[in-house]
DNA sequence: CATCGGTTTAGACTGATGGTCTAAAGCGTC
DNA sequence: GACGCTTTAGACCATCAGTCTAAACCGATG
């Protein structure tokens, strides 16, 4: 945890060493930043910075919670949800989670932080095995998707990289939740039958008189053609 | 990528190097697998290691797509999708899942080596801090949900940790491609309104009678209560 | 003012990592 | 047997996160 002697810093020197750490940890994600270059840009001594936080991950998850508290600050709670029938709660979860995005969006360097956790981590170099990896799967779930949607089993409202995004999203929570149950062969098809039920849920046409979606805007498909 | 070298080796070689690096990687994670452990475990020099491939990314995803041959030469094929209506096509899919997930169980060493990519990737030291950081975001999670639930939003046919699990994927892949979207603030809404009208489609309650669903085995909810 | 004691800083040091490089050994061919 | 390419060995490098000791600082007390 945070030494709670790092409270006790001038503001401006608390400052230097949250900025110089989200830096680093922005433009390289945590697994490539290097805490002696946080060190040394922060102008303090290595004794200093472990005097102050026990290690990398903690000066790591102490910048996001705080800046994690600033958008949360910045976008109030999340309001009462139990004040209607489901519409309401839908409705109300969608606007919250927009006002969220849009304060995430507004601040690039948090937003290159979180987003660096998980993925960037594996910085510029270890993310190119995981294309590779990812790259024999992709085109695979990009053709289901286009089969389904020939058969009218998938939603076309949706950009085709957000559709294929949140299924893999789904497709690999779903494995890793299912690879850390106990392996109980007999209850593997009850639990395959209920994640299908959600991917299909999620990827399927909606009758659009049940679920008041607004169509997707056609203008915002340029959708990075050039990542592949 | 893995050098052509590499197939002249013998059988035997050739086994004990992967075998080394299965192990290794498996065990623990990505990440924190040592280059240097497999090569002493494989019984060959660093120089011969660097011979055959090149870093430690190329050997995880030369034995990555190893075992992922092997399990897809045991399941084979994707069956032909485009045979029928959206029922056929969300059945056969189910199918192929189950039948892809069953050969993993059985192959632990695989399904560990492919679970530690992104995520036990962080050894047991780095998954406390991202634990640190989703605590503090699970319980939000969950209040949604159970809110959800008690207004008819949200299915209760699925134990709640897997929806927690998938929705926090679905969520996940949602933020990383708005996060990678150019910054269109008036497509956002937009946006937003799909990814919520995804996220409700997974996890709303459905017409029992549109999606066969059968109903979740109960005796499985044993779903690491712990695990909090 | 001097001394004492806790707090803070400095940075040398440790053991490990992934990766590079050079020199030698193996070995098939002329 | 000598040449020349392929393969191996392992010393070596920069860098990393993290430890540790010794000095500097500084307020309180005599």
């Amino acid at each position: 945890m945070v030494r709670p002697r790092f409270a006790k810093l001038s503001a401006t020197q608390q400052q230097s060493i949250v900025q110089a750490a989200l830096d680093e940890f922005a433009t390289r994600g945590f697994h490539d930043a290097s805490l002696n270059r946080v060190i040394d840009a922060a102008g303090i001594s290595k004794g200093s910075m472990y005097y102050y936080f026990d290690g990398k991950e903690d000066l790591y998850g102490y910048v996001a919670q705080l800046g994690l508290a600033g958008l949360f600050e910045k976008v109030g709670p999340l309001p009462d949800l139990d004040v209607g029938d489901a519409d309401a709660f839908w409705a109300i979860l969608s606007d919250y989670y927009l006002r969220l995005m849009r304060a995430l969006v507004a601040s690039p360097q948090l937003a290159a932080m979180l987003r660096g956790w998980a993925n960037a981590a594996k910085g510029p170099s270890a993310q190119k095995a995981q294309e590779d990896l990812e790259q024999s799967s992709l085109p695979w779930i990009a053709e289901v998707l286009a089969t389904g949607q020939r058969v009218g089993a998938v939603r076309d409202d949706v950009p085709p990289a957000l559709l294929i995004a949140v299924a893999m999203g789904m497709g690999e929570a779903m494995d890793i939740w299912l690879m850390s149950q106990p392996d109980d062969d007999a209850a593997l098809p009850g639990l395959i039958a209920a994640l299908m039920s959600m991917i299909r849920g999620a990827v399927a046409p909606h009758d659009p008189s049940s679920i008041a979606s607004q169509p997707f805007p056609a203008s915002s498909r340029t959708t990075e053609p050039d990542r592949r």
